[in-house]
DNA sequence: ACCTGAACACCGTTCAAGT
DNA sequence: ACCTGAACACCGTTCAAGT
């Protein structure tokens, strides 16, 4: 808010006149981010998989510039209008594409925020990693996690001149084995257990 | 930190003397939260699935009695000993289970946060809903939504007495869903296509 | 070794007053 | 209709001083 507002030129107070808090305003920023979304739809009964992938993907794109995008989704509690058209697109593709609602409803749980285009980090720093850290804790000695360190080993050794993870392959790996699944169950006619 | 300060009757800066600051003191609760974690060990080969998910059952176990063991977690960046020591029992489950260090690597990906026992919230609000907020946004009007309505109508119908989605059944499924994915890849010899 | 007091550099937000 | 000034109720953290 204030750095908002030195950015304007203004007081800080100048802002409520025109947003209610600071939620409101991140709200409103997410709106009209998400306003020029591409909704593709599915040609035909059996191409959900690719609108599907295709919504995912334009969201996606939006992160590269906008590097708070990430943290400001997550912090979201309102289900406003292009929020909740963006849910719409993609559970009206898996409808459209003869998934049953309650299948359709846990695959949404499934794919998480990765609807919004990320995924949690989780190996962002190597065991022993960098940390410039004045903290109480010990370093972590890597001989204490092999497993670990076999993963890093091998993913170094298949990508010798990268510093992390690959993320987009992360991101298109788990989006493949979700829809694999997703299809699989749809043509099993996979539905709830009875409550 | 000034809360907790008052709580133990103490000058704020008096916890200085014990943690570096905040981040510090942090990572140290879910130190000693994760120390007593069980880390069932596979039996057998085949048995890796059995202790995976028994030990992210362990983990969401943790999450009714603390709250905001959630949102500390996301917000981890350092990999302290006990963090590193779940995914360390993770991944050597995996390892141990037949599956090479690549098709490891990815899995934790896929996996995400679920290793921490919980998963992203995506509708915890209906459209229209409660959300009691001042805000500059419109109200939606749920006929906008006619996909989302029919999953939340089908959610009702199945569930008619609860409040809102069946988180337990969510996580199960995803789980459930993931592992199925991952005995099928590592039987069919998945690797990564090479860089 | 541990705690204190005063201060710094921030937040988001209210209220009454200005134009 | 929009902006301002002064204030409130917070944060995490530093530094020098106390015991």
């Amino acid at each position: 808010m204030r750095q908002l507002a030195e950015r304007l030129g203004v007081v800080p107070m100048a802002l409520y006149k025109h947003v209610a808090d600071k939620e409101d305003l991140l709200d409103g920023i997410i709106e009209i981010l998400l306003a020029d979304l591409p909704r593709p739809a599915a040609g035909a009964r059996r191409e959900w998989r690719g609108a599907v992938v295709a919504s995912i993907a334009a969201m996606r794109e939006l992160h590269p510039a906008h590097p708070w995008l990430r943290r400001v989704l997550e912090t979201r509690t309102l289900r406003t209008p292009a929020v909740l058209g963006h849910m719409e697109h993609l559970t009206s593709l898996f409808l459209a594409g003869g998934f049953s609602a309650d299948l359709t409803h846990h695959l949404m749980h499934l794919l998480g925020n990765r609807i919004w285009g990320f995924s949690p980090e989780l190996f962002n720093e190597a065991p022993g990693g960098t940390a410039p850290r004045r903290s109480t804790a010990a370093l972590p000695d890597p001989g204490d996690y092999p497993g670990i360190l076999a993963i890093a080993t091998d993913a170094r050794a298949r990508r010798p001149d990268a510093t992390g993870c690959d993320e987009d392959f992360e991101f298109d790996f788990a989006l493949d084995v979700i829809l694999d699944a997703a299809e699989r169950l749809r043509r099993a006619r996979w539905s709830s257990p009875p409550a």
